[in-house]
DNA sequence: TGGTGAAGTTTTGCATGCAAACAAAGTGCA
DNA sequence: TGCACTTTGTTTGCATGCAAAACTTCACCA
């Protein structure tokens, strides 16, 4: 009968529930801006897309408006939301604090092994901007400040900085950066990994701050010169 | 988009829709530990209790689980979360961050008017301590932390906060301070005032972490000391 | 012509019904 | 007695149906 549990807990991976599934496609698709900001949720069109009923698509709706993905209009349904300058600067102004705090934490509480896992994507992540490879640029970047979080072993703090970072990820994944500031990112990316090797939190937490501050900047330049697009989606 | 909260909070008074008002009670319910933790949300019993269907029900427990007040166990419905110590203790850690950048942003962009109401308020306060009404201390108490968070002027960050907050107020509630600590809370909240009068962001911030921190250390303490009576609930 | 209102359509919100999963009690067997 | 299996009742999860609100269309009138 232990393999009961066992088979029970193999097949955790298939997702539990309908509306877990559905909460999990929409808040891809708005993340990634499938669904642009301001846009209608239709249930019924949504329902259909899904091949589910409307009752487990509601259910998913429902939590992603408490993720602050989502607002809900009583009687009008839900709009994907539509961040304006000023909820941006919120956002990262709290994503900053939210970031340093776990740059901090990890800096004291990493292992060795985790800190040569973040150093050998540090430099296959320099290998990427070396190469001039902006997509594996990315995804090393954000698995290098997922580990980051990860080491400061705070599960309050990591599930509340994904749903805050889930606000303005469809806004970082369009960032293009220039030249200088990719190489500048880079920099600070460096003095991170001086600073875990010091097991210096004070450090990290303050390059981390600046460095998502510069993110800031960059998002919003992009917002300011390129907000017609994001809003002629909606 | 803090204009769609500002509307919220505006019509508040309007009740939305059933799935807000039952997630609205059950929230009051859960924070202020009627339903004990670890106990099951039975659909049924509360759709009769809160006389409404077990579909707006269902939405509101969703839109709890997101907000980290309950548990979703696949096919086994909700169970009020039941928090251990190391919870406890990184729900504190995020607070006491929290609760820094808020002053650390309040000493800056608090006006005179709101400064002055928190002076009343602090007064007040004192008064309260020096009759020794806790519950009065309390009101007040939350209502000038409440009022720094305000004056910090960021809805993202204080929607994260009473967020978090909610997760460990039930504990917070029922703290019964001795008075040796009651009096340094109490010389906090003066430094408090002094730190804002002087508009100095930093000092703010440090006091607030470490007043935080004592409350953590308040709350593990009472946690130890009386914990089966909460279990014994569940 | 521009605005107003009324009828029809669409959409949301909620209640209900039904099937599957779970929990519990009872039954048979060693 | 102790244990495995069956059976019954309960609960969850999802689909469907219906009423109210909102949006659309269009005719009407100043």
């Amino acid at each position: 009968m232990q393999n009961a549990a066992t088979m029970a807990d193999i097949i955790e991976l298939t997702p539990t529930g309908l509306h877990e599934q559905a909460a999990s496609k929409l808040r891809n698709m708005l993340v990634e801006g499938r669904i642009a900001p301001g846009a209608k949720l239709n249930e019924r069109e949504l329902a259909q897309a899904l091949r589910i009923s409307r009752t487990p698509l509601r259910e998913a709706i429902k939590m992603l408006a408490s993720e602050g993905l989502v607002d809900l209009l009583p009687n009008r349904g839900a709009v994907a939301v539509k961040l304006t300058a000023a909820d941006v600067q919120h956002a990262f102004e709290l994503l900053a604090e939210l970031e340093g705090l776990a740059g901090e934490l990890a800096a004291v509480r990493i292992d060795d092994q985790a800190r040569n896992e973040l150093r050998a994507k540090h430099f296959e992540m320099l290998a990427c901007h070396a190469r001039g490879d902006l997509s594996g640029y990315y995804r090393l970047n954000a698995l290098i400040h997922a580990g980051i979080n990860a080491a400061a072993a705070n599960p309050v703090l990591a599930s509340t900085y994904a749903q805050v970072n889930a606000r303005v990820q469809s806004l970082r994944f369009r960032t293009n950066q220039n030249a200088a500031k990719w190489r500048r990112a880079c920099a600070q990316h460096t003095q991170m990994l001086q600073a875990l090797d010091a097991r210096d939190g004070p450090a990290l937490r303050v390059i981390l701050k600046l460095h998502l501050e510069h993110k800031r900047d960059t998002v919003l330049e992009l917002m300011r010169s390129g907000a017609l697009k994001l809003g002629q989606q909606a």
